[in-house]
DNA sequence: AAAGGGGTCAACCGCCCGACA
DNA sequence: GTGTCGGGCGGTTGACCCCTT
């Protein structure tokens, strides 16, 4: 098969539209209506090849087209992440449900807002489920606390492990946000799956979507605690909370989207003073190195600061174990 | 005020598919 | 069956803008 380029280039003019150019375009659709692309442009008076002139005409000139930013107001931001979590990057399907956007508006708009949006939730924007990378690093992390009661040098040797790191990292990375960046979308997916229950911003999102194949990998990967649960509370949703954190080995652990719990988190780290944060340990500028115990008068400030920058994670010490003295 | 960096988005690219001769 | 064409698709690029330093 095959099909000859797009665009030849005997002297046809590529780049930014001109006004002129415009204008020519569409009084020639007006008069002749679109179709026979490749003939157009010449028949139009214009040097450009029939598929620029396509895209130009239905990406940005064609008159319903509806200019300007997505509204959270009508929806529309939820309906496209609500349409991406069933049909992928089918941005052309997106846009058919959505009046007057086209789809290159759609997919630049998730390129850019949305998805990173997601990805600083902890959530894999690909599949909508929360991002395998910190659901194994909170499983790590778990199990290397809990081998630390045993042997306190092999946890504090084990964060110097390449797979740690690198976990680690995209952790961070991913992890640098706005708690009210992070409630805004949130409460977007919220109201997708919920939406006659108004959002509270520190709940966890409800995450659309899950499919059983999701919830059978989880449970048959040894590797991974069981995070996933169904959640009664929203028993009239199909939705799952990835929030918790259950009796995994005594432990309470796993992650979270909010800032519920974030108190645990400080509390864990005021149980080992001299625990170097994560941030320390790591290339990545993007975390908090300040230790929690410098007993000063901004403790409070810094500390909030970094639960607020690493509320993805969540420690339970289980009660009895005594962390401090393993240190 | 100027430079640098990051974000945004229009436009392009390469590939694919279906229709048709 | 094969080649050509029209059109659609998702991914990528690069110019522009804005903010920060």
């Amino acid at each position: 098969m095959g099909k000859p380029p797009g665009c030849d280039k005997n002297g046809l003019k590529k780049g930014p539209w001109t006004a002129e150019e415009d204008q020519k375009l569409i009084d020639y659709i007006q008069k002749h209506g679109h179709g026979r692309w490749r003939t157009l442009p010449k028949n139009a008076g214009l040097k450009r090849c029939g598929k620029s002139c396509r895209l130009r005409w239905t990406n940005y000139l064609r008159p319903d087209i509806k200019r300007g930013k997505f509204s959270i107001e009508e929806d529309e931001v939820k309906v496209i992440i609500q349409l991406h979590s069933v049909l992928g990057n089918k941005w052309s399907a997106i846009a058919a449900r959505l009046p007057g956007r086209t789809d290159n508006e759609i997919k630049n708009y998730w390129n850019t807002h949305i998805k990173k949006k997601l990805l600083r939730m902890g959530i894999d924007p690909v599949t909508h489920a929360p991002r395998l990378d910190l659901l194994e690093l909170s499983s790590f992390l778990s199990s290397s606390l809990y081998n630390s009661s045993l042997n306190p040098a092999g946890f504090v040797g084990s964060m110097f492990n390449p797979s740690f790191l690198s976990l680690a990292t995209a952790f961070l990375s991913s992890n640098q946000t706005k708690n009210l960046e992070i409630n805004n979308l949130a409460g977007d997916i919220q109201q997708i799956q919920n939406p006659y229950e108004p959002y509270q911003g520190n709940q966890v999102p409800v995450i659309t979507q899950v499919s059983q194949a999701d919830l059978n990998q989880f449970s048959a990967n040894p590797g991974l605690p069981n995070l996933w649960q169904i959640d009664n509370n929203v028993s009239d949703s199909k939705g799952f909370f990835p929030t918790t954190m259950q009796n995994i080995n005594g432990y309470n652990h796993g992650f979270n989207l909010g800032d519920q719990n974030l108190q645990q988190v400080c509390t864990f780290s005021e149980k080992i003073p001299n625990l170097v944060p994560f941030g320390s340990l790591l290339s990545t500028p993007s975390s908090s190195s300040t230790l929690l115990n410098n007993g000063s008068s901004t403790e409070d400030i810094e500390r909030d600061s970094y639960c607020s920058s690493n509320n993805l994670l969540i420690f339970d010490v289980p009660k009895g174990l005594n962390v401090n003295g393993s240190m």
